[in-house]
DNA sequence: CCCCCCCC
């Protein structure tokens, strides 16, 4: 097998609009932080350049030495800039087309080239100018090179302004958070840089920002996924830029809910969750005596736990709770308040039903899963012992919740247990009746309902069923009650013939329960939350058993995902 | 160079 390098493409400037082939010559690793970012000496035939700079989330390829020294890749996707006079291009996708074994050896005697330019300039990206930095070893102790790159990146969040005064002097500040494709950014500006830049600059809009200065980012105060922020200077210039194509709106790496509990208190973080119950806004006042809005939000995702989101103020009036949006929350503030919960703070942004793919998945979660699913709500587990931390993770207190839009729900279930034991009851032979006949001292039967005596009773079921609930990605097991039509079906007997079984045929009786477990059926069911002194339980009650049809459930599932779309979205 | 961000 061969392979020919792409000749000559070292030099070209445009490296990014093509797909060359390079042989790696070697790779330098560079620890920054924590992280390891590597650099490649990639090798046309000709010339080789030590400017490549290997995409973090590509380390995987070295890692696991799928790019070692001497194969051959072609670079699939590149991004090209130059900072301070220096070449940099960093490699976003790659794909490895011969193994060292299989190119055996370096091809050809390529030169060195340096990678220095005489002139630099054009557009580089939020990803790479910190790479940039550190790239150059213009790093602490030598005074930083002219930038010279231009950003084009979207506004997803900008600051009010703040005053300040404390022992190293006094000003005002503002910032804003910035997206381009490659990554997000925290832009930074004092003083007169404030007067200059605040009125300019509107959320959502697109700049192109240049000359500003790159400073380390403190995490403790950002979600954004960026080492670094820039300082804007009075050589910095942002102007306005009306082809947003390609910068995308919003940035966001979420946390599953149910990871909240491992997450460090007061770290600022990214949910995405469908708004599944909301309080009204409430005024409070401060302990420091101001006056606030405060609104809780509760958030679920495909975890099933759910998490107590508050805004303030006007992000918490403004919220439009009704039809269960999605809500993704970029840089929120978790607190260890009920175990954990969330507040945003003014730097937050709170996107509803965002056009991403994560939110998609969630509202297909929320309009297909079964209503009655068992969730433990994260915010209600109350820690134990010292710290905030649960004892081995595990939740002291939970609370079974009903979907707040319960009703009558289909699902396939298993049955795993029944109790026979009180399944049968006497009942009032009365029309419609129903209710337990208690036996008289005469052998007649008294309904207190009808204030009747009767001479007979009826049997009539009252079958609790413990049913394994099986969908895609959870599984639970509910304990339902089938009342007469369910019971019979489920149990192929009447409740007449069972009640004689019973008092004539003990093994036979137990066969009827025996027979019916690990089946399987369509149960439709009722579902209602009781709330029993401090306890919730759910009461769920089974209307119908049906047989396993395939066909009829899933349009019957249809249905059911057409309905819930409907209140949804509130379709005709 | 900010870094406050509230209430239960």
């Amino acid at each position: 097998m061969s392979v020919k390098l792409t000749q000559g493409a070292i030099e070209v400037k445009a490296i990014s609009s093509f797909s060359p082939a390079f042989q790696n010559i070697c790779e330098f690793p560079t620890a920054k932080e924590g992280h390891t970012r590597y650099r490649l000496n990639l090798s046309d035939g000709v010339h080789c350049l030590s400017c490549f700079l290997l995409a973090t989330h590509l380390n995987h390829l070295r890692e696991a030495e799928l790019l070692e020294p001497n194969c051959v890749c072609v670079l699939k996707k590149t991004v090209s800039s130059s900072l301070a006079s220096r070449r940099v291009v960093a490699v976003l996708d790659l794909d490895v087309l011969l193994t060292a074994a299989e190119t055996g050896g370096k091809i050809g005697n390529p030169a060195q080239l340096t990678g220095e330019r005489k002139t630099s300039g054009g557009r580089s990206s939020l990803t790479k100018a910190p790479g940039m930095a550190s790239l150059t070893g213009s790093g602490l102790g030598s005074p930083p090179p002219a930038p010279s790159w231009t950003i084009r990146a979207r506004v997803t969040v900008k600051s009010h302004i703040r005053t300040w005064s404390n022992s190293r002097g006094e000003g005002k500040f503002f910032s804003f958070d910035v997206v381009d494709q490659s990554g997000e950014i925290r832009i930074l500006a004092f003083n007169k840089q404030v007067d200059k830049f605040f009125p300019r600059l509107e959320q959502n809009q697109v700049y192109l920002i240049s000359n500003g200065s790159l400073k380390v980012a403190n995490k403790q105060f950002t979600s954004l996924n960026n080492d670094y922020e820039i300082a804007l200077s009075p050589m910095s210039r942002i102007a306005p830029c009306h082809d947003g194509r390609g910068v995308p709106s919003l940035r966001c790496l979420f946390v599953p809910i149910a990871q909240l509990e491992d997450k460090e208190p007061d770290t600022i973080l990214d949910v995405i969750g469908v708004c599944e119950e909301a309080e009204d806004a409430v005024h409070i006042t401060s302990k420091a005596g101001e006056q606030l809005t405060k609104r809780a939000l509760t958030l679920i995702d495909c975890s099933g736990k759910t998490v107590t989101l508050t805004l303030w103020g006007e992000q918490a009036q403004m919220f439009d709770a009704s039809r269960h949006p999605v809500v993704a929350i970029k840089g929120a503030r978790l607190s260890t308040f009920d175990g954990r919960s969330l507040s945003a703070l003014c730097s937050t942004t709170l996107t509803v039903d965002p056009d991403i793919p994560e939110a998609s998945a969630l509202r297909a979660w929320s309009v297909t899963r079964p209503p009655a699913l068992v969730c433990v709500i994260l915010s209600r587990v109350r820690p134990v012992g010292v710290g905030g931390f649960h004892a081995a993770g595990v939740p002291t207190l939970s609370l079974v919740r009903v979907w707040v839009q319960a009703e009558d729900f289909s699902c396939v279930a298993t049955v795993i247990a029944s109790y026979k034991e009180n399944c049968l009851y006497q009942a009032c032979p009365g029309e419609s009746c129903y209710k337990k006949v208690c036996q008289l001292d005469d052998g007649r039967y008294r309904c207190d309902k009808c204030g009747t005596d009767y001479p007979n009773f009826e049997y009539r079921f009252m079958l609790p069923v413990s049913a394994r609930v099986n969908l895609a990605d959870f599984g639970h097991s509910v304990w339902a009650t089938c009342f007469q039509e369910a019971a019979e079906t489920l149990l192929g007997i009447s409740a007449d013939q069972l009640g004689h079984l019973k008092e004539t045929d003990e093994k036979a009786f137990n066969k009827v329960f025996r027979k019916i477990q690990y089946t399987t059926h369509v149960f439709r069911s009722r579902v209602k939350l009781q709330r029993y002194d401090d306890e919730y339980r759910l009461k769920v009650t089974v209307m119908e058993v049906l047989p396993v049809d395939h066909q009829a459930y899933c349009r019957r599932l249809l249905d059911n995902i057409l309905r819930h779309a409907r209140n949804v979205f509130a379709l005709a």
